[in-house]
DNA sequence: CTGAAAGCGCTAACAG
DNA sequence: CTGTTAGCGCTTTCAG
């Protein structure tokens, strides 16, 4: 048990017979000192298993740290204003620390304007970022250029796969993305008393985001998959930005289909599933989405949703800037990656999910 | 936007032509202040809206902080070794911010253990005290102690009930029981796809405990009753310790009924009961518990058990200390309680729990 | 290459 | 009642 709470830089600045200068510039490689007092230093070090007190650390370290973030613009998408409410809660939580989290918003239906927002922002020379991958293409240009200024980052709303292996974010956050689809599964497996067609609605996703809906709807038909039978067929729809809007799309699909449960794996795609399944009277379909959007709570509540699955992006960007503020600030490495539980939401449980917790 | 990142102490004794020691007096409420100073100090604070810096003001106060916790023996019930763990990690936590937290662990089975060990934490005099008042009237008299010589204290495993509203403990954490009853008769309800009888299984449990099985019960009958149909029978059966297994007992009870689900309101009784129906070859039975227990994720897997609500023992812990820490070093104040979402567990995403998360 | 010394913002002991 | 001052442990000049 290290009793090194008590050793000061001091006392070993004394055991090795040197000034605590000497010794800070060999615990932090700066360079000017001779091979002999590193040697003796570096001994101590190890005998003491020193570890730095990161409060003092940080005090004497008067320095300003910048974190910038790049995400969505949070009034194009209820999701990523929750998002967007946990950036704004690590700002007021480091606040005094001299950290200063500054947000830059890109235009969800145009990949271009990320890509202008990063040349901005990297003229800003951060101290590190937080971002998520939206655009994919973009976002390796934006990863290239960090990993080659050293700048760390942090990305959410990602899974570690092998395109994103090639580059060196600090850590990634997000959730099982086929784990989650077979949660939808199960849960509509659970719930249908009676074998019928099921169906996963794409609905509104640029293709880029395709890699985590692709993943998600294998979930959930792996799932099936597993049994062999056949009691369950599934079909994929696909809706895309056109002349007629996605509820009348959506609506027209439902009618068609004899459908006995829907998996919408986007958390907008949910609430206008929902609202069609309403306009139809279809509320008997068992459906399952993402995520406590305010109307996706509506139709929960009303039976309309008969379940949520909860990515808690508020928490995921928190957590994200967490990591990169005890990063900078106390060294502190975050996990190369931190995927989520998936919490599933009902109508008895959704409330106790609101409260906003740390 | 608070550009008071950079106001210091001594800026606001300088604004408010006082010193910086009578500026801390204020602040900390230390008395020895004029009213005049102490009136013109508060403005300035209020005007600036002055926050301090909390890693200054840890680094400064080179005070030691106590806290004692007071928890069942973990060796005991693997729940409150999940609990333990909590403590242990905020025990690394706090490690080098001065913070001492050191565990009592009491017997389980017997209430006089708690009562010998409230006597020796309290000589010890700690600066804080997290406990669980699993032997209420013993606690009572520990919660009256501790107001009386203005320990603060924070529960854990509690809902704020009216006999707790006459103490004052810093905060309660803990869950809804009456909507975890209703989540359970929710999951039960959704998997049942014919109507059958169902029990509330009562195991073991310390009759001191029952206010919360009680609630649990209230919740899960009052879910069924609201449907106004009597597809669902509930019954209640109760196991005491007597010279017979509890899986004797229980399964004799389980042989004897035709039940459809049953509802087990304690995380041991989970895996008790789950037993029980394997020996019998009743998995098809639809079990609801608590708590990912070892041997409950066993019979989770095997499909014994259909569903866990979590009630995350580790994070009530830890979060309790985290509460406590706050309280003593940074003089943030916790809520008055602390509901925490009712996790459910499936199969399916049992493994997204079992991360340890922070 | 090295040591001395001045802070970082706050707390607390100590004279007055 | 109040101001001054010496730290907390570490970083970072700045002479030498």
């Amino acid at each position: 048990m290290g009793k090194n709470q008590n050793i000061r830089i001091k006392d070993i600045a004394r055991m090795a017979g040197v000034s605590v200068g000497t010794v800070d510039r060999v615990i932090h490689d700066r360079g000017n000192v001779s091979s002999e007092s590193e040697r003796k230093v570096k001994a101590i070090l190890k005998k003491t298993n020193y570890s730095p007190n990161p409060i003092a650390q940080s005090l004497g370290a008067k320095k300003e740290y910048q974190i910038s973030v790049m995400l969505p613009n949070p009034e194009q998408d209820e999701y990523w204003e929750l998002s967007n409410k946990g950036v704004l809660q690590a700002q007021r939580e480091w606040k005094s620390y001299n950290i200063d989290i500054n947000i830059n918003n890109f235009d969800l239906e145009r990949s271009e304007s990320f890509s202008e927002n990063i040349q901005k922002l990297l003229e800003t020379k951060p101290h590190a970022v937080l971002t998520a991958p939206i655009f994919f293409d973009e976002s390796i240009t934006f990863f290239e250029k960090l990993d080659e200024v050293d700048i760390p980052y942090i990305l959410v709303n990602t899974e570690l796969n092998p395109q994103i292996k090639k580059y060196n974010p600090l850590c990634i956050i997000g959730q099982n993305h086929h784990q989650s689809g077979r949660v939808a599964a199960e849960l509509i497996h659970i719930s249908l008393h009676e074998p019928g067609q099921l169906a996963v609605m794409h609905i509104h996703e640029n293709v880029e985001n395709s890699i985590h809906l692709k993943e998600k709807e294998e979930g959930f038909r792996n799932y099936f998959a597993e049994f062999g039978n056949d009691d369950f067929e599934i079909s994929t729809f696909s809706f895309l930005d056109e002349k007629r809007s996605f509820e009348e799309q959506i609506g027209e699909c439902i009618a068609q289909q004899d459908l006995k449960g829907i998996f919408v794996p986007t958390s907008s795609g949910t609430y206008l599933t929902a609202r069609a399944l309403g306009k139809h009277h279809k509320q008997q379909t068992k459906l399952v989405g993402y995520d406590l959007l305010e109307e996706n709570i509506h139709f929960l509540k009303a039976g309309t949703i008969d379940f949520l699955i909860n990515q808690d992006p508020r928490h995921q960007a928190l957590q994200g800037l967490r990591y990169l503020v005890n990063h900078l600030l106390l060294k502190i490495p975050p996990p190369t990656d931190d995927l989520l539980p998936l919490d599933i939401i009902t109508r008895q449980n959704y409330t106790s999910f609101l409260n906003n917790h740390s």
